[in-house]
DNA sequence: GTCTATAGCAGGATAGAC
DNA sequence: GTCTATCCTGCTATAGAC
């Protein structure tokens, strides 16, 4: 008795698709190149996708979507294990999460690039990223760091800080090879934990600042 | 008698291909587009620059490197004002001096967008990014800084930070959209200035982490 | 669901008149 | 130095056989 067999082809489609956006950019990259690299036949994005920017949009949702899901669970249950976790914790669970959690290195690289690409130019792909990950997300944070801080702080400034973090987090990411030629290092996993040790009490005493102005 | 014109066509097509480029990336953009958007001909990108290729590298030859030295002028007559400046001086200079200095908003954000493009993307054109501007850049920020900090810090903490603040800095800039639609704020010179006010005053903490820290 | 073949068009680049 | 005309390649997308 045969299984249907699963749609491997749509898959491989979309594994490649993904790598090489986020390499190259939507339109440096082309169907050829895809089902090429995806060893399918050339019809196949037409056939699966409809077309190639519909392509690009699943590979958002459903590549790009599912694993900030795996990355916000790991923080969580990175949370779960704390009662009341102080803001060095939510900032280690959160650093740790996205640069040593559930993503391959590689998966990690795609992940950002993609996401770098799209911050910048608005487009509706830009609104499900903001709208479906970005506000929750800083929400979440925001909830979580709140209550570790006296009552009259900035609030706006709080938020500020928060996006900061994130954006500084991806920076390092995205800008690797730029980073690595100024730092004159290899990025490997040493200089990683050195990161994720960096941003962690960077970003802890940029916030701790808070508490003292006004 | 006539003077010999200056070449306006080769500077129009510089001015409208740095905007479309960091709009919309290298591959995104036409020949046809700069040229009509220029208002030249079709053939004058091939005449004035060879190919596609090469005013992609003139337009950071010719005015991104130009821009940037602007930008450095600007925070060294900042520091020259004040005779020893403290960590808190010299972070508002640099914030200043590229949020707030010599660089007209469509400037930045062009700048700011074609940096970012290539930062992610090992070529020629971020060699000499690298070469010419960040390496160069980080080490006059660390000299300035290094003094005011006790002798036993970690060095490479130093300089992750320094490259850490540039990165929140860009990443506010090219992720504008984004960064709006998340804060629900529109980015308009108000919110301008309480970046420039963040970002000074988390640098600042951060960089004073070194102290605590053997 | 996979393939070949091809329509139809936009792109970079160049030749050659002016 | 500017223009028109054109070459040629490579692209997306689709029709239709299998």
């Amino acid at each position: 008795m045969t299984q249907p067999t699963i749609d491997n082809t749509r898959d491989r489609i979309l594994d490649q698709a993904e790598r090489l956006f986020a390499a190259k950019g939507f339109e440096a990259v082309s169907i050829r190149e895809i089902t090429g690299a995806a060893e399918s036949n050339l019809a196949a994005v037409n056939y699966h996708f409809g077309n190639k920017m519909n392509l690009y949009f699943e590979v958002f949702r459903e590549r790009w979507l599912e694993r900030t899901r795996r990355v916000r669970e790991n923080f969580a249950s990175k949370l779960a294990a704390v009662p009341n976790p102080d803001i060095r914790q939510i900032i280690d669970a959160m650093a740790q999460a996205f640069l040593d959690g559930p993503l391959s290195d590689e998966e990690r690289h795609y992940h950002v690039q993609l996401m770098q690409r799209e911050l910048s130019q608005p487009s509706d792909v830009l609104r499900m990223v903001v709208e479906e990950v970005m506000k929750p997300y800083q929400q979440q944070l925001y909830g979580l760091i709140r209550p570790n801080l006296p009552s009259n702080i900035n609030e706006e400034r709080l938020r500020l800080s928060i996006l900061g973090i994130l954006g500084m987090t991806l920076y390092f990411t995205f800008a690797q090879p730029a980073v690595a030629m100024v730092m004159d290092r290899e990025y490997n996993a040493d200089f990683k934990s050195a990161l994720i040790e960096h941003i962690s009490s960077f970003a802890l005493k940029g916030l701790n600042a808070l508490m003292e102005e006004k």
